[in-house]
DNA sequence: GAGACTGAGTTCGAAATCCGAACTCAGTAG
DNA sequence: CTACTGAGTTCGGATTTCGAACTCAGTCTC
């Protein structure tokens, strides 16, 4: 799938599972504390045969756990694991580059630092050099051209 | 799409756009710094009608743009606009996350600040309290349940 | 103990997408 | 005149997606 044996399989890899309409939508919905299959269903308006699929490759690459809650009828819920609750970074990032840049929809101002309210930036961390910075001093995802 | 009159359909529009296999790999193309059809067409090897799909909508959400770059014979490349920059902290997340969970590919390190080579880390920043935080201390994209 | 209900899925056929391979079309180079 | 390039289009077949309806085990209500 990708021509020259260039690093980068990593996220192809990780965007077949996670890169299509669904799947971030559904760890949303996780992190909003949604838990069961026909919660998901309703909140987010997803066919059926669609959630079930999704779901079953989400607990395949440990994003989501099956987790069951009830003996009597035995039913099943499914939560975040670990893996699926680090993907927050990345959703927020989402979140917040569709209040700023996404077309129509009213862009209210909805993710903030929880302590004081204000409106959150997200910034990279060195812990060596001790300090934040942008995007352009990322050597990695591609700013360095080589073309 | 969405039941209740819920806030949150930002991102559903977003995903809508960048929710697909190939977008955002797309982007990560141009962040390395990719601009021609066939290079596209090369690199990710996607299917050439859907590569026209996907710049086409690229372009008309205002990630790409497309400029002549050629009189002779006419030709257009596809550029990165500021919101398709404005991608990359989503990226670099997505990547960050691949790394770190992505089972099978070999996990290297590939995201780097680049003055120092030290592996980066992603944080959020409010500026009032002008200090870093973790998702915990996020509000609104969900922590905050209320189950 | 018959009927309705619940949660978590399956099954179905129609509609939309995706794919690779081959084709187009304008302009250039030899 | 022929070959080549870049940027697409066209084609038919394979794969996904969809909504609606169905299943199935267990429970609750009378």
């Amino acid at each position: 799938m990708n021509q020259q044996g260039q690093p980068g399989s990593a996220i192809e890899e990780t965007l077949r599972v996670v890169g299509d309409r669904w799947s971030i939508l559904l760890v949303r919905a996780g992190l909003r504390g949604i838990r069961r299959f026909d919660d998901f269903c309703d909140d987010l308006g997803i066919a059926r045969p669609v959630l079930t699929d999704r779901l079953r490759r989400l607990v395949k690459f440990g994003i989501f756990e099956r987790v069951k809650y009830q003996d009597k009828p035995v039913r099943y819920e499914y939560r975040l694991t670990e893996a699926g609750l680090a993907l927050s970074p990345a959703l927020v990032a989402l979140v917040r580059w569709s209040e700023e840049y996404s077309q129509d929809v009213s862009s209210e101002t909805t993710l903030v630092h929880a302590p004081c309210g204000t409106e959150l930036e997200q910034a990279f961390w060195c812990r060596s050099c001790q300090t934040t910075f942008g995007p352009n001093a990322v050597k990695g995802v591609g700013v360095n051209r080589e073309s």
